[in-house]
DNA sequence: CGGCATCCCATTTGATACTG
DNA sequence: CAGTATCAAATGGGATGCCG
């Protein structure tokens, strides 16, 4: 597109609120990890990435990492040795768990729908 | 993780569903594309893409190529002088509505929160 | 108008090794 | 146990030009 084309006028606002939003869980672990804290509400990092298949522990500190900047989970650390680290969701986060779940429905719905053929 | 250690059990299926759906409808523009084919209905090429700020053409085509084989948008040609294309939601498109309209208004809530420094 | 093709850059993700 | 650091690979995305 042309950038100095008149834009039309647009239904959202103008800095779009879906895409901050799917910008803001998007990636490619996000979803689950939210997923996962919501289902265990509380996990470990190493149980967590355990539950994630094949996923590095770069990306699952990075990941985590961005998600608590986002104020999406908490993370408590335990004094201890060996060390301890908690994982859980934050209020804001677990708005997200009504989306999140609906979505999981919807794949769930659709996956059959493929595995039939339909 | 280590590939070969013992998985989890886990809550959700082997092919994880919110994973799944994440990534039908993930991407840099997906989730606007079929919010404003909800908004509007029904949009042309050339409007769509003026409708997403900065968007290039092939972008613009590659997403909606993989929403079309994921059928969740139907593409209508009319074969004429100019050419036209209708871009509109398929029905399990529509099904998607619902928690994107969500997403919105968390998104939007979110927005307003970051700008009142909350 | 509604694309497609090509080339190139940027961001994301992965593999591997190491540490308090 | 819960991470860091470094490097490499894969993927995604943008600019530009051409076409029926």
């Amino acid at each position: 597109m042309k950038k100095d084309e008149k834009k039309l006028e647009c239904p959202v606002e103008h800095t779009c609120a879906v895409d901050y939003a799917f910008k803001r869980i998007g990636g490619k672990y996000k979803g689950r990890i939210l997923w996962y804290l919501h289902e265990f509400t509380v996990l470990r990092y190493g149980k967590l990435g355990r539950t994630l298949p094949d996923i590095t522990t770069k990306m699952l500190t990075q990941t985590l990492r961005e998600l608590e900047t986002d104020n999406l989970v908490n993370r408590k650390v335990y004094h201890v040795v060996p060390p301890k680290v908690e994982y859980s969701l934050t209020e804001i986060g677990k708005e997200l768990i009504p989306f999140i779940s609906y979505l999981k429905e919807w794949g769930d719905k659709e996956l059959e729908r493929g595995k039939n053929n339909i």
